[in-house]
This record gives C-alpha cells, structure tokens and sequence, in this order.
DNA sequence: TCCATAGTTCGATAATAGTCGAAATGTTGA
DNA sequence: TCAACATTTCGACTATTATCGAACTATGGA
C-alpha cells in the first residue's frame, strides 16, 4: 500500500463520526447495517451521515448495496487489514512492541519470522 | 482508548507528511532519529517538520528529548499499539478478517477467544 | 563573549473539511 | 400514477489545517 493511499484512509477514519460509524460496522461483521440504522445509533443527521458514508466508502474502508429501499453499508475488512499492516511493517527492529494487539489477536508484529 | 482519542491519532497519520514521518520512525526503531536526519530523508522544510513532530506528539503517538544540540524523536509504540487494538476491537464476529496482518505477526483479530 | 547550528514559534496566506436545511433522486406499495 | 420513505446532492456558511519565510530560543565550541 502507498503512503498517500494509506494517509487517506487513516485521514477517512481521522474523525469522530467517521470514526463511529466505521467501528459500529466493524462490530457489526459482514452483514453490516443500513444507513438509517446506522443514523439512529449514532443521532447523526442524514445529510452529515451520506457525506461521512461517502467518504469512506470513496476511500474503500466501507461498502454499500441498495436493498430495495435501504442501502446495507458493511466494512471492507482487506482494506483495514492492509491499513494496519501496512502501519506495521517492518517495525521496531524485532521487539515485541505490541502487546495489546496481540492479546486481541492482532499479534506481536515482531514476533513472526518473515 | 477513547473514540474522540484514536480520532485525533488517526487524524495526525491521516497526512502524508505525518505519515511518512511516522513510518520513518518505526523502521528506525526504539533509537529513533534526531529531528534534520527526518527532515533530510523527507526533504521537508524545518518549520514544517517541527509542526508536524509537534502535532504527532501532542497526540501522543511519538517523543523526543534533547541530545545536546539535537532533539531525538521516537515512536511511542504503546499509543500505536492502543491504537491498532482499538480499531480490531470486537471485530467481525468470529471471521478471520486480517490475514495480512497476521502473516505480519499482527495476527487475524479473531484467532483470539478473548 | 560571540558565532554557528538545531529546532521552534510567529504571521500571513491559501486551501480544505464539516454541518445541516432544503431540494432532488430512487424505490416500494397502493 | 401518486404518496411515503430512504438516501443523496446542493448550497452556503464556519472553522480548521498546511505551508513556509523570517524572527526567535537553546546549545555547544572557539
């Protein structure tokens, strides 16, 4: 992933709302959630919430199709696994500097051999 | 981590400068760089470094000290760390979402029964 | 003490982003 | 075809951010 690319997405997820909105996705897996659900759990006006989906949705962090009336945003979760790999790439000379992800699962970065 | 928190550290990676700054900074590792070795590699005038060191520190996500007449900056690899796990928490209900990430050793987020 | 060097702060300017009411678009059901 | 609803686009306003030359501060050496 390109620097400039990665800047825009980090830059996407850089706000609250936007921020909000991405990790309510994230949480809510693969199946996602409309747009007016989404509006309801954050108290975001619908003008405000269509400009934020856009945005992440331009840069690929979020995706959305029409369901009849609705549209079903889900994330993109290769785009957030390449944002943070990209983030953790060649890091912190083979120290174990992430604890915290790695207890989550998102392991130590330096504990792998590659 | 807080959302409005993880905002304004997404928000200071989401500028490529930022960026390039940061990543430069965790290639080089727990020794970090002095602040003209950055703007050197980076070709960025003084000012508009020293704004940009001063915002990533502000949000916490690097430090520097004096080392006589150079200031020494370094990634804060527990704020990115909080950073990262904050953005996988409770992510995708059991998929393994991130692979790229774990072949990194920042491992798939749900791999972890936690 | 004085100079050179490293880095920051100031000031002005230009550009971009966020918010939201109102109007427009697209979809469904009557 | 028309009414109701979900969502987006438009328009206008406000606020914030990035850049960088010039001036300032701090440190070390002569």
């Amino acid at each position: 992933m390109e620097t400039l690319t990665a800047a825009e997405l980090l830059a996407a997820l850089g706000h609250e709302s936007r921020l909000s909105i991405f990790r309510l996705l994230v949480e809510a897996g693969p199946e996602g959630m409309v747009a007016s659900a989404i509006g309801e759990a954050l108290a975001m006006a619908p003008a405000t919430l269509s400009f934020h989906l856009a945005h992440l949705t331009r840069v690929g962090l979020i995706g959305g199709q029409r369901e009849s009336r609705f549209i079903r945003y889900s994330t993109n979760y290769g785009a957030m696994d390449e944002l943070i790999a990209f983030l953790t790439h060649n890091c912190c000379h083979g120290a174990a500097c992430l604890p915290k992800s790695a207890e989550q699962g998102a392991g130590a970065c330096c504990a792998d051999p590659s």
